[in-house]
DNA sequence: GCAAGTTAATTGTCCAACAAGTTCCGGGAG
DNA sequence: CTCCCGGAACTTGTTGGACAATTAACTTGC
């Protein structure tokens, strides 16, 4: 690319670029994009990574391809708004309070759903690391390094719990889609609850195998951050 | 293609060969596939619609590849479970039992929260689409072609009125995998209990806007027919 | 035995051309 | 004038070859 250098591939990158646009609205449901050899001149690469590009957007079902018609945007509810990528795209610019809302909401129908599984069905292994990641996390904070990757292994150990590996997947895209979030908090100056008390109690619940304080739990876990990130992302 | 003519563009069906294969453990996680050179001489096309389908792939989180060392098959948890078709390929082979199991429990988890939702928030004509399909539905029943369009517009219309798109892209996604299901089920002489009766008690609980009763009527929906896919799979 | 440099293999990228398919326009028939 | 049919042009689809960039694996030297 004669412009944007970034690193990885570029068909990597070039994807990243056009499904941006297409998700922030620069191009509409419905319209055909600029042919691949104009989109080829106007990046300054050749159209092969061009087509590579654009198979991976329609692998996530942003475009649709046919020959004399063109690339054309699908509609918005065809696309695979839970591609972990995808999340990360619509962050990329504004996300709408619309969209942040549905995320949370679908956290308050998922998650809680989540923790009594694991609840009831964590074994002693999975315990012990949630154990130490809690641990980790009261010592750290969640603003280290350290402390946040605890806080993902934590969420990572409940996920392995449920025995549910597409429970664990759709949560893991949520969780990508909530770091970007959480992102937009840090940057605003507006102190927010500790979040570290209701991870212990958490932890407590699942290890006393207690599923409704589990839910209970995790409930006023998601309902404290849609809080803090509506009031982040009002100000 | 040599082998295996079929439909649509190269790149697409060859995708979908080797994503079978993936998914159904022929490639387990780990290993490298063969190179692009070998894959394109292997099944008589050129590199680039290897390459291409390789994105695809990638861009679903099945693969990764790194010059030198080869496409590598990422381990299961990093794929992009609920993309539609990545959970059509899964249903290529046969499903295990484990991951319909799956299937049914998170359907548990979602959908009834999706039916308190639409009960609460759906419009007038939302709710006079769904009252369309449900009586089609009644009239020309579920194996017929157009009894089964009507039943998808049915829930397709639920889907809406929850005005939360993520909810509706990770049902869709769901409802996709079950059509595969009840392809098994129709498949087996067993005999099942009829749903119709069930969809209009909940076509009236989102008309009354009785969130509660929508609920219950979702999760008696699917509990059912959890029960008897359960019992299509053991035979 | 270890470290640094070298080699070789694989993906990444470019180019040029042809094939196939579809949309669109125009002509002819009713 | 309308409708149907056919052709032409444009876009994606596919091919083959070539070279560059990257890096894993080997080799050499310390």
């Amino acid at each position: 690319m004669a412009n944007g250098e970034r690193r990885g591939p570029a068909h990597v990158t070039l994807a990243r670029t056009l499904g941006v646009a297409i998700v922030t609205g620069d191009h509409p449901s419905g319209t055909v994009l600029p042919g691949e050899l104009e989109l080829a001149s106007q990046f300054g690469v050749s159209r092969s990574v061009i087509r590579e590009s654009l198979r991976m957007l329609s692998a996530k079902g942003l475009v649709e391809s046919r020959p004399k018609a063109g690339t054309r945007v699908r509609e918005r509810a065809l696309w695979n708004l839970l591609d972990p990528e995808l999340l990360a795209w619509m962050f990329e610019g504004a996300p709408s309070l619309g969209f942040v809302r549905s995320l949370f909401q679908l956290r308050m129908i998922v998650e809680p759903a989540a923790a009594e599984l694991a609840a009831v069905q964590r074994s002693a292994a999975q315990l012990a690391r949630m154990g130490d990641a809690v641990q980790v996390m009261a010592r750290q904070g969640l603003r280290t390094q350290e402390g946040q990757a605890a806080d993902q292994r934590f969420h990572a150990a409940i996920l392995e719990s449920t025995g549910n590996e597409l429970l664990a997947s759709l949560s893991s895209s949520i969780a990508a889609a909530v770091r970007w979030t959480t992102f937009f908090k840090y940057r605003v100056p507006l102190e927010y609850r500790d979040p570290i008390p209701l991870h212990r109690d958490l932890f407590e619940a699942i290890a006393a195998g207690d599923a409704a304080a589990a839910r209970g739990v995790t409930e006023r876990l998601i309902a404290q951050a849609g809080l803090d990130t509506e009031r982040a992302l009002g100000a």
